[in-house]
DNA sequence: ATCGGCTCGCGCAA
DNA sequence: TGCGCGAAGCCGAT
């Protein structure tokens, strides 16, 4: 084994600003990415040092709706989130405060407090927006890093594909994956709630009552979440679904592991949590799930972190933009604008149902997504307004736009992550995907009449 | 049904 | 500096 504990803990929690000033009255937990209770880090790292100084802790949420112009149905499932984060905290005799933003909010709540953990953010602009957030603002600040292995430990800049990070993970983990210890549950009654006996229930409900839900979506989705929901479907896919995985992780139908990607995206459930259950299924690091859940979701991150063009063309491959360059001006064969996408009016049947599904559940299939971005780049005038509708589209409706993942997953089918392939009109050496893929695969048919029916989950 | 070629850049071995 | 290798597919030859 070629790290230890130390080595980990080293790169898992940073020090992003020591103050002068130590004493305070209590210890503070701002929860952002990490939207849960169990087998959260960041939260771990704050009980652990709250009962080391023997003082209180508060944690807390802070909820801006305007923070992200964008469809109401992401705070709905968001908010839905937090009342079971609030909910399991109560269990554990601990206070949530759930404030909803305005000017100045972040100093009264940190009044008389020295010592501030938050979740380390992974993409530039949630860095910049806690770096505006943060000013002014005299206290030690520990981030605290929720991937399997720190991010900075894998790896120290943005890694060209999943061969590369993979190589690393695999030399660091000596081929063996560990699994790693939790003490949340442990600690958690041994610190004291800042304030005793608040409830955000109410707070957070009356924030559910202002929403204007777009009425496209099954307000089902949006319900099932939170924590809790997220660990029942989690334990449900590892008990029914992973021995078939491989054969049917193409299949759109095969729809187990089809909302996993929202909770991971909220911070519902931990990645580490569920590959150290898998240990226990004896799985093996080269297992197919391992790849998605581990290299696949951490090189998405390892992107967004060290690539400040994560949600441009700019970050592409220089090969993928040389090659897209020259054929920008290729003649389409079909040429759609973003409402004829949006509303899915193109001549592609199988194209319309992956933007159906998008549009009523949230989601399109991790195989239909590619074949729908690689369509959009196909119809489209021009590449990098391509990649605008596409990330605009997913960044609207999928509820986990916005996710490292849902960046790369875009990105992907523009050449990032990928290899250049025999040269085409308008695709340059970028990989092509046709709907004879799609037919070869599964039963697509099938598949557009189960969203037709709005039948998938 | 199955297989090789397509094509690029990383990273290790010299 | 050279070379082996990988990468979520397509296409045409057997």
């Amino acid at each position: 084994m070629s790290l230890n504990l130390i080595d980990i803990e080293s790169f898992r929690t940073r020090i992003e600003r020591k103050s002068t000033n130590s004493k305070g009255e209590f210890i503070a937990y701002w929860m952002t990415n990490a939207q849960r209770v169990d087998c959260n880090y960041t939260l771990e790292r704050a009980l652990k040092f709250a009962h080391k100084e023997r003082l209180p802790l508060k944690i807390f949420f802070i909820y801006n709706p305007g923070h992200y112009k964008t469809l109401e149905r992401h705070h709905c499932f968001m908010l839905h989130g937090l009342l079971e984060v609030n909910d399991l905290l109560k269990k554990y005799n601990h206070s949530f405060h759930f404030f909803s933003y305005k000017d100045n909010l972040l100093k009264e709540i940190l009044d008389r407090c020295n010592h501030l953990f938050i979740d380390l953010p992974y993409t530039e602009r949630a860095r910049a927006h806690l770096k505006k957030e943060l000013i002014g603002l005299d206290m030690n600040i520990y981030s605290v890093d929720n991937l399997y292995l720190p991010l900075t430990l894998i790896s120290k800049k943005q890694e060209f594909s999943a061969a590369t990070l993979r190589k690393k993970y695999y030399k660091i983990l000596d081929n063996t994956l560990i699994g790693q210890d939790f003490s949340v549950l442990e600690y958690i009654s041994k610190v004291d709630s800042f304030i005793k006996n608040t409830d955000s229930r109410n707070q957070i409900c009356s924030e559910i009552d202002k929403l204007n839900i777009d009425n496209l979506i099954d307000k089902n989705y949006l319900i099932r979440s939170g924590p809790i929901t997220a660990q029942n479907v989690i334990d449900d896919f590892l008990d029914n679904s992973l021995d078939n995985y491989q054969e049917n992780s193409n299949n759109p139908e095969f729809i187990k592991n089809s909302t996993i990607s929202r909770y991971l995206h909220y911070g519902h459930i931990s990645s580490a949590k569920i590959i150290t259950k898998l240990i226990e299924n004896n799985l093996k690091i080269d297992h197919p799930f391992i790849e998605q859940l581990l290299i696949r979701r951490e090189l998405a991150y390892n992107f967004t972190y060290y690539n400040k063009n994560y949600n441009n063309s700019e970050s592409l491959p220089n090969w993928a933009i040389k090659t897209l360059n020259e054929h920008n001006y290729d003649r389409r064969e079909y040429l759609y604008t973003l409402k004829d996408f949006e509303f899915a009016k193109t001549h592609d049947v199988y194209w319309n149902s992956a933007q159906h599904q998008l549009l009523t559940s949230g989601y399109i299939h991790g195989y239909m997504r590619m074949y729908w971005g690689k369509k959009i780049l196909e119809w489209t005038s021009n590449y990098k307004e391509a990649i605008k509708i596409a990330l605009y589209l997913n960044n609207k409706y999928q509820l986990d736009g916005r996710n490292p993942n849902s960046y790369v997953g875009i990105l992907w089918c523009f050449g990032l992550h990928d290899r250049a392939w025999k040269e085409r009109k308008v695709f340059g050496k970028i990989r092509y995907m046709n709907e004879n893929g799609l037919r070869r695969k599964f039963d697509i048919n099938r598949y557009v009449e189960k969203v037709s029916k709005n039948n998938l989950f």
